[in-house]
DNA sequence: CTGAAAGCGCTTACAG
DNA sequence: CTGAAAGCGCTTACAG
């Protein structure tokens, strides 16, 4: 639909296309008052530089790839909402990849970049640790930026957010509750997200004053299923929990489940802490208190580093805050008056 | 990375661009011989056409749109895998875009096609059926295919799977079983899967000699929740039904959940089948008997559509067959022998 | 059935 | 600080 070119914008503004050019792509040596000229321009005229022109004549293919693995659906869409966003902003496309870490990841990998010229690639959990994967990248040169890694953090531009720090933070809400019987539901052993938040967990409970290893610790594999079974077993006790800090919500909604199974009320009988901020938070009743990463904004971070060409800097680590979303799952613990 | 060019297979060939520009885009006036020597040369020098390069000097941008709105984070993921795979081959991008419908769709939409230049794009339910939507992409001339509309399927292809005959299908496969005593949970109203589903199942027991008036419904959202709240309702009942129909499986998952606290075993006290096959249908135990509605497929075909140019001709239906996912969840009546 | 020429809308590499 | 020229790798519109 954009019939306005470059030349257009260059009459409108009498400088020639090149000045444009360096307009569109913030180069400096452009005075002021001829900058502000060719952006009249551009925005009069509603010019949107043509990204195949620019594509062919220079050296950047406006792709960004994002390579996904086994992977949590809410999370993926939040990956790629972020990532969009930043894409579109700056007339980049997103081209999504699902790759099969059964098989070999590299050999996919390879076979991805054949066909596709990228500007860069966005790695999220689990393959965001996948070192053949990250080879396959540097042997084609190709810039990347990883989200949450758990190893090798030194290979690459990496974007966190704090889980240990957000874990110890539930923790101490907990603690300061007057909690003292707590149980933490281990996320699988697989994922780095796990040992982090448990680890976090204890952490803040001893930051508290408490014994960390006073926590019970029972397993889990992130389905509401196994926090279904976690919780059953959990409330059998005859000294249970007051309060659990599932490792996500949906182990925490299983809990819901085995609570109301278990005839105990939820926070009257006992807290629960979720992670993630899911949907199913929000959906369960009374709604679960929870930690939320900030994974859009996290994709669109690493989509900005790869567009502003910083993917290939020194390693670099940006740290994005969580945030605890205190909701109505958790309150004192029942027998503080007792 | 692909520095192999045009003009490379041409040399290699012994024959000009043109001819290898035919050969590529598969048009006709090509001797066969010739086209064998072209393709042998593309085969053996690894070339890979530049998009760029033929977006700019054709008409098309090889980049196809998606829109969403207010989605199932499942669903999306399986029309994108099905969109990806077909533009991929083709060597298109998929462009995916979030509507809000809440707000000013037409608008949003707009704004959109303002920016960037796409040869079809793929609507998917609700705003399949978003007329304002619709108005927009025909005020741009760009083609469209929608998946699963409820209205307007004159104005564009259509891509379909039959719900009503799937929800049909589940409705014998129950009464088969010798079930007479039937529940549905409906979906919500403002969306046409409910219907489809609904009467499709109703139609299912009428066919099958029952008197579908006598098929208790029960309104759900499509959410757990709402599930575990009808499954409730209808386990309180002296004579609660003997096998449920749940118009999604994450109703039905609530229904086990009702199940188990009602103290009813599945299938032994009630059969119930879901409507999907989303990941939930094999998480629950015993595994979900359910629908699987060919969704990744059909977005694949509705991208093929657009990527061959008839993404304009006369509305069309292309049907794609469901399949009944027989599982654990169903079986004989309780008191087939008493 | 095949090809030579022009041009798509930019960026690169220079020149000034 | 600014611009004229060349060229990126294809397709279009013709000519034969």
């Amino acid at each position: 639909m954009s019939r306005v070119t470059i030349n257009d914008v260059a009459s409108a503004a009498a400088v020639s296309i090149k000045t444009v050019s360096r307009v569109i792509n913030r180069e400096p040596n452009v005075r002021p008052a001829v900058q502000a000229r060719v952006e009249a321009a551009i925005r009069k005229l509603g010019y949107v530089p043509n990204t195949a022109a620019r594509s062919l004549a220079g050296a950047r293919s406006f792709v960004i790839g994002a390579i996904f693995d086994n992977p949590n659906p809410h999370y993926i869409i939040a990956v790629q909402r972020g990532a969009m966003a930043a894409c579109r902003q700056s007339g980049y496309h997103l081209a999504i990849e699902e790759l099969d870490t059964a098989k070999n990841a590299a050999a996919q990998m390879r076979a991805m970049l054949a066909t596709a010229r990228l500007d860069g690639v966005i790695l999220s959990p689990p393959v965001t640790d996948c070192a053949a994967v990250l080879d396959a990248l540097d042997a084609k040169n190709i810039p990347y930026v990883r989200l949450m890694p758990a190893t090798a953090k030194g290979r690459s531009p990496v974007i966190i957010s704090d889980d240990a720090a957000a874990a110890a933070e539930a923790a101490r809400h907990l603690w300061d509750f007057g909690h003292r019987r707590i149980a933490v539901i281990a996320g699988p052993a697989g994922h780095s997200a796990s040992a982090l938040r448990l680890e976090g967990f204890r952490h803040g409970i001893a930051s508290a004053g408490g014994d960390a290893r006073q926590v019970r610790v029972v397993k889990g594999d992130f389905t509401f299923r196994s926090g279904l079974a976690a919780g059953l077993a959990l409330f059998a006790e005859k000294k249970h929990p007051t309060a659990i800090f599932a490792s996500n919500d949906d182990m925490a909604a299983g809990v819901y489940s085995a609570a109301a199974q278990s005839g105990l009320r939820i926070p009257d009988d006992v807290s629960v802490v979720g992670y993630d901020d899911s949907p199913v938070a929000e959906l369960v009743w009374p709604p679960l208190t929870t930690v939320r990463q900030p994974v859009a904004e996290m994709a669109a971070e690493a989509a900005r580093l790869l567009i502003e060409g910083r993917g290939s800097d020194a390693p670099h680590t940006f740290e994005l805050p969580y945030k605890m979303i205190m909701r109505g799952s958790t309150g004192a613990e029942p027998c503080m008056g007792c």
